[in-house]
DNA sequence: ATACTACATTCACAATTTGGAATAAGGTCA
DNA sequence: TGACCTTATTCCAAATTGTGAATGTAGTAT
């Protein structure tokens, strides 16, 4: 029987909080795998530090995230697989309907990138590894 | 290839948003299987009918619930099964917490419900069906 | 028509969230 | 030590959200 109390919505409301905001969930999407560095967010989502730092404190908070110290920079990682189930269903569901809606429209995918997309070269640990050994991609 | 694009950034994001209080978390939940009519959620979440209205407003624009006139009275469905996914991706991870924590703080459950929960009868179609021959869908 | 029921919407205000700027805090290295 | 790097936090104004109260709309019944 799936009794649901109110301490489970809420706290599964919290979670879906936390994941509400654009920048948060690109956060969530770019940990997939080993986790990344605070930099290298940075330079990905190309925001301010600052505001990279203020989304990661919320997702701390939240639970969804850990911080492992690594001399100077930080590693962030998802706190629990299931993190990532929540983020994919989000993503295929807002993927289906952007599809439906392009073929509703006529809205096809033809434009070239709207705002600027990858920040490209970031000097994080991880970073740096890949360049010098060759791998890209992540997983 | 899954390039995630700000589209579905966006999204996703405001997918997660829309589920992201607890009374429209709530409200998702009891639209499971055929759906549910709008006392019907007012009489079992024990808010204001405006206040139901109001997030059920919310759920409408964000796409993750339909609205169909039966007379005087209003079913709401759920727009796509994958919402469900979402929601059923939010209370599990929830629970998992909540045990968790549960073992490490000694915070056992032994409340009686904290607030209101089930407020009993209510007449919209469907509940007054059932209770008055036990299983049936709406004519 | 009136009255009643079910639901939706608007308004006003409090509470919360957001993000930039500045600054602090923690760590490394010359 | 001080210069420098990475990350965290505080402050604050703007924007957004949540809610009750009142009101509007649509359908039914008499």
């Amino acid at each position: 029987m799936t009794s649901i109390d109110n301490r489970q919505i809420r706290e599964a409301a919290s979670i879906a909080r936390a994941i509400s905001h654009p920048v948060r969930l690109q956060i969530l999407n770019e940990l997939r795998g080993e986790g990344a560095y605070v930099m290298h967010l940075t330079a990905v989502l190309g925001r301010p530090q600052a505001n990279i730092s203020q989304h990661l404190m919320v997702l701390r908070e939240a639970g969804l995230v850990t911080a492992i110290r690594d001399g100077m920079t930080v590693l962030y990682q998802i706190s629990d697989p299931q993190v990532l189930n929540i983020v994919d269903d989000l993503l295929a569901l807002a993927q289906k309907r952007i599809e439906s809606r392009g073929l509703a429209a006529g809205e096809m995918e033809s434009k070239q990138g709207g705002r600027r997309r990858r920040r490209g070269k970031c000097r994080c640990p991880r970073c740096s590894q890949e360049d010098r050994s060759g791998r890209h991609g992540r997983g």
